[in-house]
DNA sequence: TTGCAAAGTTAGGTGTGACTAACTATATTA
DNA sequence: TAATATAGTTAGTCACACCTAACTTTGCAA
């Protein structure tokens, strides 16, 4: 039986995501552009791709690229479609703004586990299959929203 | 002007919500009872009142009670006011259980910033309003998650 | 009033995740 | 092929958030 991936950071786990999308783009991942990606030092990222290699997540060798094993690919993948779920979430029902719509989901992705992601995603399933003209019940949410926020004076009862 | 609260790490975040409840309920809060509700040791909870005191947030004093600053409470109730938007979310709309809900409210409640959360909150209140009987579009929903996870061979699209 | 258990603190240690500075390896190109 | 810029690593440091063990302080009961 396959070794069960033992729980990751969320830092881990944003750098198995840098590699996985860079492999993407360019089908390889230098140190380099991962710090870049994540914005953390090149020596932050060789600590980093250690620790991954040791988890059997990325084929890690010194002064050579980086690729993800098919554990680390699927690993990735997994936080990828956290990521994406989330994202269009905030931005096809919430309808908030793209570039703050890819931060929240940023953080959020690390924090959530299956059940709410199963759910979100099926949420967003029936929302879009909802509603006569498809758009329907998005629409009508932004129309309520706005008009929400200019009569707010009362408190914020939850 | 008043003094902006520099932004608390996740775990100072849990200590002073943590301090907030309990204050509600008996009107102190004790050390040990801190660390009961939190899962960690005594002498973790004295080094988070240390530093929430140097920020101004909590009253600490050794070996007394604690309780919060005006700005601590303040502070305190935005987090609880998080807390509790997220775990509607959870359970009135994607009808998560109870206690998965607020396990996942405690850890996303540090990561989602306040676009998120007022859009949210918007969107709970425009859910229970929407739908001829309150809880007509849940109920539907509910339906459809229950039949999608039947039907689940296909791959997950995002 | 002393004496002991419970509550609280202090001291010291661990793991994680970041940093800088300085070193080493690689690749290019003159 | 030797010089040098670029990429990568190592070593050492710091901050945070936790821990255990041992010490104080306090309050209550005998």
């Amino acid at each position: 039986m396959a070794a069960k991936v033992s729980k990751l950071s969320a830092s881990l786990e944003d750098y198995l995501e840098a590699i996985f999308n860079l492999a993407g783009e360019a089908n390889v991942a230098r140190s380099k552009d991962i710090a870049e990606k994540l914005g953390v030092s090149r020596a932050s990222v060789t600590g980093a791709l250690r620790i991954l290699k040791k988890k059997g997540l990325a084929n890690y060798k010194p002064y050579d690229y980086v690729t993800l094993t098919e554990e680390g690919k699927r690993s990735a993948a997994e936080i990828v479609r956290k990521h994406n779920i989330l994202k269009s979430f905030f931005i096809n029902i919430l309808g908030i703004e793209k570039d703050v719509a890819q931060q929240a989901a940023c953080k959020a992705e690390h924090t959530l586990g299956p059940e709410v992601i199963g759910r979100l995603l099926s949420f967003i399933e029936f929302v879009s299959k909802n509603g006569k003209k498809g758009r329907d019940f998005t629409d009508k949410f932004e129309i309520f929203y706005k008009s929400s926020k200019k009569g707010k004076k009362r408190g914020n009862s939850v």
